[in-house]
RNA sequence: GGCCCCUUCGUCUAGCGGUUAGGACGCGGCCCUUUCACGGCUGAAACACGGGUUCAAUUCCCGUAGGGGUCACCA
């Protein structure tokens, strides 16, 4: 029969042809604006980005807003900017799939119109109940709608009615998947998915196959929750090919999902937070984040810290693993502290300073960025260490600090402000040499004068080296605190 | 529950029939040292289990267990 033909040729469809297509790679982010960009979108983003410019293709965003009730403004607003902090900005504007429902009604149209689809009356209550009935028998429940094969001239006048897809019955589907391998599924466990609601608006799974077919898209890069639909999709698309070729299906590449610290989803209490929240809460550098990003499911030998450019070189979405892996904050507060050590020092100076309360003396905070990034790990611990520097006299004591100037070091204290007074040649190996020979002299360890010292100076036990405390302060400065911390004493 | 997928140190991973199973984070120790860090060295720490195949399995196959995903007129 003509028909059973038609429908056996859909039920053996298969995967991408074995010779890979010449056409230019050309891939997409495809996040729905329900809420922030989520670690795991971003990841998402960035394979995709990775993928695109590994091959000289094309990386494409496009908003999924067909969900009117849960898209919001700020979510799309918070998308962007989150995509923008990490580097990964579209090559062309973003498309706004909600903007394309017309577009998406043709193609079901014409899918209706060739009888790849058909109008189904059956109620959400009917639907419902025989899901139900379907659940209490214990017996796997798959609509099936007599409005498949029903004489279209027995449809009610007007009654609403969803436009549902005639998905094949028997056979199987493959879909070799570029992460996950070659997937196979029995057609009996696909249904006939809506395609337009009843309102006539178009479903997620309508959507994206337009959507994906007219951007040109060649390489679906998406979270593995995902690979189910695929076989879905590839129904649609080989519906489209029939009518008018140049369907082709993409490669599909699903990505394992990112799981929280226990093993469990990821959740806000594991860090399924807003990129957002890494840079504004947790002070992470967009360089550490995409790194850790990069590392979460994919590996490249031994190498640990990998350029945007190394990674571009050598990303590849068949490398990236296949089993889920578990978010670890401490290694990517290790990844932060590597790079705020490799980051420029103007630009962190802009950063401190905004996290600083008070005047701050940008050119100073400059300065001393490298002898203090080496003691933090973020930002707000780079601003913690860089207070003193614009402390004003009398300097606040930290506990320790205050427990260290007991009288005895007082009377040292003032002793090294005599000699550092006559001290003109204020430098690094000048003051070391002189204080060393002092402690030299008075018969005690380097250690004895600098933990005074580094109290009066900086109110802290610990601070970046001693040395280096003066100089950044200056000399009047340092001899001012000394003298300060000294002269309590008589008091 | 049905279907699909996954399983190397606590975590991220390298490995792709023959290795003392490597690296990184975290943890312990030592060194460096004026404090705290950085750095260097070093230690403990893994092939989920059971069957096969093979001269030889972490590696290939099949089960079991555990984990995850998905089953909407949501995306």
């Amino acid at each position: 029969m003509a028909s059973d033909s038609a429908s056996a040729a859909a039920v053996t469809n298969g995967h991408a042809p074995a010779t890979a297509p010449a056409r230019a790679v050309v891939t997409r982010f495809a996040p729905s604006p329900t809420g922030y960009l989520h670690i795991g979108g971003a990841r998402t983003a960035l394979f995709n980005w990775l993928y695109a410019r590994h091959h000289g293709g094309t990386y494409l965003l496009r908003i999924e807003d067909t969900d009117r009730a849960r898209s919001t403004e700020p979510a799309i607003a918070a998308i962007f900017d989150g995509l923008s902090w990490l580097g990964l900005e579209g090559d062309q504007p973003p498309v706004f799939q909600f903007a394309r429902s017309a577009r998406h009604a043709e193609v079901a149209q014409s899918l209706l119109d060739h009888g790849h689809a058909y109008r189904c009356y059956l109620t959400p209550e009917e639907l419902t109940a025989r899901r139900e009935l379907a659940q209490a028998e214990r017996r796997p429940f798959r609509i099936v709608s007599e409005w498949r094969d029903a004489d279209p001239a027995s449809a009610p006048a007007d009654a609403p009615f969803v436009v549902r897809i005639k998905a094949p019955r028997e056979g199987e589907a493959v879909i070799d998947d570029l992460v996950q391998g070659r997937v196979t599924v029995s057609n009996a466990e696909l249904d006939d998915f809506v395609l337009l609601r009843s309102d006539g608006t178009p479903t997620y799974m309508l959507a994206v196959v337009v959507d994906d077919h007219d951007m040109g898209v060649t390489h679906v890069i998406r979270g593995d929750d995902h690979l189910n639909n695929a076989f879905r999709q590839v129904v649609i698309l080989h519906g489209m090919a029939k009518i008018e070729g140049g369907w082709d299906l993409p490669r599909y590449g699903h990505v394992p999902l990112i799981h929280g610290s226990d093993g469990a989803k990821l959740s806000k209490r594991h860090g399924a937070l807003g990129v957002d929240a890494y840079r504004d809460e947790m002070d992470i550098l967009p360089e550490a984040l995409f790194n850790y990003l990069l590392r979460l499911g994919w590996g490249h030998g031994d190498d640990e810290f990998i350029s945007r450019e190394q990674a571009i070189e050598w990303f590849d979405i068949v490398d990236v693993g296949k089993s889920p892996s578990r978010f670890d904050l401490a290694k990517l507060q290790n990844l932060n502290a590597h790079y705020l050590r490799e980051a420029d020092d103007d630009r962190l100076a802009g950063m401190v300073a905004a996290r600083m309360s008070g005047n701050v003396d940008l050119a100073l905070l400059t300065r001393a960025l490298p002898v203090l990034k080496v003691r933090a790990k973020d930002v707000g611990e780079l601003a913690a260490g860089a207070a003193f520097l614009f402390a004003q006299r009398p300097l606040t004591l930290e506990d320790k600090a205050a427990a260290m100037l007991t009288e005895e070091a007082r009377a040292l204290l003032a002793k090294i402000a005599d000699v550092l007074t006559a001290q003109s040649d204020w430098t690094i190996s000048a003051l070391e040499a002189n204080l060393k020979s002092l402690a030299e002299a008075w018969g005690l360890g380097l250690g004895k004068l600098a933990q005074p010292l580094r109290a009066a100076l900086t109110g802290q036990t610990t601070s970046p080296g001693i040395f280096d405390v003066l100089v950044l302060l200056g000399r009047y400065e340092s001899l001012a605190r000394i003298a300060a911390q000294a002269a309590e004493q008589v008091q």
